[in-house]
DNA sequence: GTAACTGCAAAGAATTTGCAGTCGC
DNA sequence: GCGACTGCAAATTCTTTGCAGTTAC
């Protein structure tokens, strides 16, 4: 059950990029249907090599300049949100529909969690306009150590170095 | 009066610079004293190839690979924070010794305003805390445009990407 | 039909590193 | 004196680009 709703959900993202590139006069090619549902499909925080290798097993001979490109695309079509962990390299993810969420960084093992938070967002807002600026965007990563652990060390979103 | 003031604080910082190289057992060479006193001198968040030109002013044999050298061990050593506005490159001032403040970056002509919010601190570590995490380090940085503005359009700061 | 797209390989930009010589402690 | 540090140039890593052929609309 959870595998139809998650299906569904991909599916419906899919869409929802297709439609985007063709409202933006982009041509749907199958690359970036792959890509497209790639991203969709994916619930972490993929880098570009990431996306690429798993773009590959749908299509093999889809290039990672390919991939470069479309992510660029996506990314300023605001069809996904481009992410900076700390370590080098850009990560990806579709981008929220409604809402806003932000990371925290697990430091201990990698993980990344995500987050919501209302008063945050008003926070963030007031900030803004106290200095005399509309927000029109804003980037925030928390970094933490689990309280009271001394626990596992694996790394399925290997490690970023910011503290 | 500001000016006095101004190069006393620098001169502050970098013997604290100095002193934590040496409680770390790092060497105080020339390079890294004009490093710290470019570093201290600055009030704007220099990338590594204008901290590299305004330490070549002072010492023009210096090397870049020193630079980066440097900023990476006093990033390491928290005498420094480093910081990525979107645009490729990493920037660095020196860390606050009290406090922590963030950054609002100026869509319009890439100004960068600082400010630090005593209740944005607390909702930081409460959220890490609901998640069952202690919050040892953080990132936040806001994109906004000028409220009610047209006007000019300088970059003494370079532009970002990052909406 | 044609402008946009792709793959490939080469170019670019930012950063790191190997090595031989130098210098702080 | 010795290990840490520096300068230099070459190497790495991530990302972009020029070009010739292909494809979506």
């Amino acid at each position: 059950m959870v595998k139809v709703t998650l299906d569904k959900e991909a599916a419906r993202a899919v869409s929802r990029i297709e439609n985007a590139c063709l409202d933006k006069g982009m041509k749907m090619t199958d690359q970036r249907r792959i890509i497209a549902r790639v991203l969709s499909e994916s619930t972490d925080h993929p880098d570009v090599e990431e996306v690429y290798g798993r773009a590959s097993n749908i299509d093999p001979h889809i290039s990672i300049a390919t991939v470069y490109r479309t992510l660029r695309l996506f990314d300023i079509a605001n069809i996904i949100d481009r992410h900076d962990f700390g370590d080098g390299r850009s990560r990806y993810e579709v981008a929220d529909e409604v809402g806003h969420h932000h990371h925290l960084i697990d430091m201990k093992n990698g993980h990344v969690l995500e987050f919501e938070n209302a008063e945050l967002e008003n926070i963030k807002k007031r900030i803004a306009h106290e200095l005399g600026y509309e927000l029109v965007g804003d980037r925030l990563e928390l970094y933490g150590v689990p309280i009271g652990a001394s626990g596992d060390d694996s790394d399925p979103e290997k490690k970023s170095r910011t503290p």
